[in-house]
DNA sequence: TAAACGTGGCC
DNA sequence: TGGCCAAGTTT
């Protein structure tokens, strides 16, 4: 069999399989080329099931580029609270605010100029041009190049951006003019659900027979992957600051505490979270009392920032928490401020006194989250 | 090219 | 339990 009667085996047995067993998700009730993109930067790195609620929260609240470009920055940030890769989020606005602008809210068909928004790489500009506007354009993930991989046996590095390329060459190919966004969608469901990364189902793939992969033996040794390396580890003490509110009959019924937003780029970007800083830690964290060099440097960091005097209390907990390329282990201490006042200072360092309510109106990375989850269990 | 950038689920 | 993985992009 040539090699071009084997792509036109793939792409059609792919087709027809794709029309019949395909997952109905929210995305797929429109061709609004908005919601569709919104759904790809959501899907970028995240499980379906982990997107799904978050995607129907987003559209209720922005549900077209103008509600969204028209939204502040912090509401958008909220929405996307716990999805993770906040980025995303900063980065989808700007562009929405640059088809507002430019293209009159109507996202542009045109790879380069669709390509060209904050956000958009590759993957995402195939996506969303073939699916909301059937261009044929690859859409090129990790489904699409373990599927590639296998069918193809190709051994090269997936990591490597030339073997997506090579890749995405190939996509453009094959790929039906007629049918490119169902021609794409199709390969990354059969990744999905049948040519998983381990185990996958071959006796129920539609493309099995002519797969090189399979006919080697070799479909669980690809995609050939070079493997993450392990997250650094970082120690950090916090600082919960916690100052009852007065209320009319002399007593109190909740608590402020202090937060401070995070800087405009990096981890965790205009996130909120408890002052803290890192200590100098050797091995074996679980030892983990920060001794007091550590709290006396916190406390020292505070005042500078926020002309409040604050003292160590108790040990609220020890977590940890792993990003993607940090594993951290923090300590957090509650402190009884002196004052509850808020400064200048205070301000210019980003630091705000919250109540409780005006909390649950910032958006905090998961493991602050869980801090207070521990704190209001207690 | 390699590192930064989150989170949760799975085996 | 810990490493791997999930619809990647930016710098």
């Amino acid at each position: 069999m040539t090699e071009q009667i084997e792509r036109t085996y793939f792409v059609q047995q792919l087709l027809r399989w794709f029309i019949k067993h395909q997952r109905d998700l929210p995305w797929r009730q429109t061709k609004d080329p908005y919601k569709i993109w919104v759904s790809e930067i959501m899907l970028q790195q995240t499980r379906v099931d982990t997107v799904i609620p978050y995607y129907e929260r987003f559209l209720d609240r922005f549900p077209t580029v103008q509600a969204l470009a028209e939204a502040p920055e912090a509401d958008v940030l909220k929405l996307w609270e716990g999805l993770g890769y906040y980025s995303r989020a900063r980065n989808l606005q700007q562009a929405v605010r640059e088809v507002q602008a430019t293209y009159d809210g109507v996202v542009p068909s045109e790879p380069d100029a669709f390509s060209a928004l904050k956000g958009v790489g590759p993957y995402t500009k195939g996506a969303v041009l073939s699916i909301a506007y059937n261009r044929p354009e690859p859409a090129v993930d990790g489904n699409v190049m373990r599927v590639l991989s296998r069918y193809f046996l190709i051994e090269e590095d997936i990591a490597r951006p030339a073997t997506r390329k090579k890749m995405e060459q190939l996509i453009r190919e094959m790929i039906p003019h007629e049918d490119a966004g169902d021609f794409n969608q199709g390969l990354m469901e059969l990744g999905a659900l049948v040519c998983t990364p381990r185990s996958p189902s071959c006796l129920t793939c539609p493309v099995m027979e002519h797969c090189q992969a399979r006919l080697e033996g070799k479909e669980e040794q690809l995609p050939v992957k070079k493997k993450a390396k392990a997250p650094r580890k970082e120690y950090r003490v916090a600082a919960l600051i916690a100052a009852p509110i007065e209320e009319e009959q002399g007593g109190f019924s909740s608590f402020r505490y202090v937060m401070r937003q995070r800087p405009d780029t990096g981890l965790l970007a205009q996130m909120w979270e408890l002052p803290h800083l890192e200590t100098v830690r050797e091995e074996n964290p679980s030892e983990g009392l920060a001794d007091r060099s550590d709290l006396k440097q916190l406390a020292e960091m505070i005042r500078q920032e926020t002309g409040i005097a604050v003292k160590p209390v108790e040990l609220l907990l020890e977590t940890e928490h792993i990003f993607s390329h940090i594993h951290w282990y923090m300590n957090v201490y509650v402190f009884s401020p002196d004052s509850t006042g808020a400064s200048q200072q205070m301000q210019a360092n980003r630091y705000r006194w919250v109540s409780r309510p005006e909390l649950e109106q910032l958006a905090l990375p998961n493991v602050f989250v869980r801090v207070f989850q521990h704190l209001f269990a207690k």
